[in-house]
DNA sequence: CTGACCTTGTGATAACGCTCACAAAGTCCG
DNA sequence: CGGACTTTGTGAGCGTTATCACAAGGTCAG
């Protein structure tokens, strides 16, 4: 039946597909380099060299021992299984701070995501234009999804806008989502939901943050305890 | 020696916590509810049930059997968990699109993260204000994280800055960064890093939708040979 | 006070991901 | 052409995370 997936890719190597990609983007672009080690697009990539061998090993075997791999041609097949040989169709929902600042952002484009449509409900910014496109209602989505092929939608919305507006991508047939609201959108497991959550974050860097000071403040009083003795 | 952690929380855990502490506060402040089951806060973050009474259990037992968790107890237990009952001053260097859209997004400030200072190397945008506070040149960095207790920094600088900043706000003393730049920093291991890229994240959403329309295309076929036989 | 009912907390187990270590396969120099 | 050297590709083992299933502990009505 065609070309089934050799071996289905696992979700933490896709997650790092990317980080290659980058990596050997420089590569290519900025030293003109022809080959690359595993050990080296480890460090770039920041993980380790059997980590990187395992995971190109699932898009089979594109590199050559003593040598490496071919940095074009890796690209090439990276890119490929990431599916990042079309542009895909973005539509942002929601037109404030962050949608601005997505809506502005060089690094989706330059990437082959197109950002086709921006959508929000507040009258104030519907027909005004960010980033060289006009404000559209949300009413106007489906429409739009339709019209211009949108195939992922990215939610800049507040939190509680975000449920309804993840249905209406749904509903217009959208199956990739990036939520940036702080909030889970619960969805049919037919659509695929990322979320990027900028306070979460914030907040795991406390936990560990919260740690490091627990222990100076032990030790402290540690050497204090000593001293006293 | 006074509190060691009874048992150490794992990592998948703790990036879990926050969630829950969204979703409690929902619960807490929308509908003034008191109690809480694992069923019901599992939907709330999206996760199962299992999980939840897992991940709190490393927490304590603050669990009532046959009635749930005290919504707010539990929600004390976590945001001290998390090391959110201090504030925490946050640095963000770099004022392009995104650095302003971060100065000014509220749901920092209501977490308890204080932006205190905002950096740039544009003698442009030197000495403006962005969100009240007034853009000051990198070579202060130092000075201010030491002044102003700075304990958080977050990177949403072009990738070719990044490291060095990276490298600045570890001499500084900072040991907690987050990443928007979209590339890999490498520090010290006692600096915590974490990296949000948001054009990682539509990548991996291609690689989903292009296996959905892989798979569509396929069964597309599949149905025109079937109709041909 | 008793028994039906509910929900937690947690061992046991399965799935997943990471790392190690080394054979296999190639290069390259003399 | 042969042997030293390099680097891949991967099986095996280990640690972490997720899931299951149920005993333990508690509520609550009568």
């Amino acid at each position: 039946m065609a070309s089934m997936p050799s071996r289905p890719i696992p979700e933490a190597t896709v997650a790092r597909l990317p980080v290659y990609l980058r990596s050997l983007l420089d590569l290519a672009e900025g030293r003109g380099q022809l080959n690359v080690s595993s050990e080296e697009l480890a460090n770039l990539a920041g993980v380790n060299a059997a980590k990187v061998r395992k995971d190109l090993s699932y898009l089979g075997s594109y590199g050559t021992r003593g040598v490496g791999y071919d940095v074009e041609y890796l690209l090439y097949q990276i890119t490929r299984e990431l599916g990042l040989t079309q542009d895909w169709p973005v539509a942002i929902i929601g037109v404030g701070n962050l949608g601005r600042a997505l809506a502005s952002y060089k690094g989706f484009s330059e990437r082959g995501f197109r950002i086709m449509a921006l959508f929000d409900v507040d009258e104030k910014v519907i027909g005004s234009t960010v980033g060289g496109l006009p404000v559209r209602h949300l009413d106007d989505l489906k429409e739009v999804v339709n019209d211009e092929s949108i195939s992922i939608g990215v939610i800049a919305t507040p939190p509680v806008a975000a449920q309804e507006v993840a249905e209406r991508l749904a509903d217009a047939g959208v199956k990739s989502i990036l939520n940036f609201a702080p909030t889970v959108v619960n969805l049919p497991p037919d659509v695929t939901v990322r979320k990027v959550d900028l306070s979460t974050e914030l907040q795991i860097l406390s936990f560990f943050q919260q740690r490091i000071q627990a222990i100076a403040t032990a030790r402290e009083a540690n050497r204090r305890l000593g001293a006293g003795r």
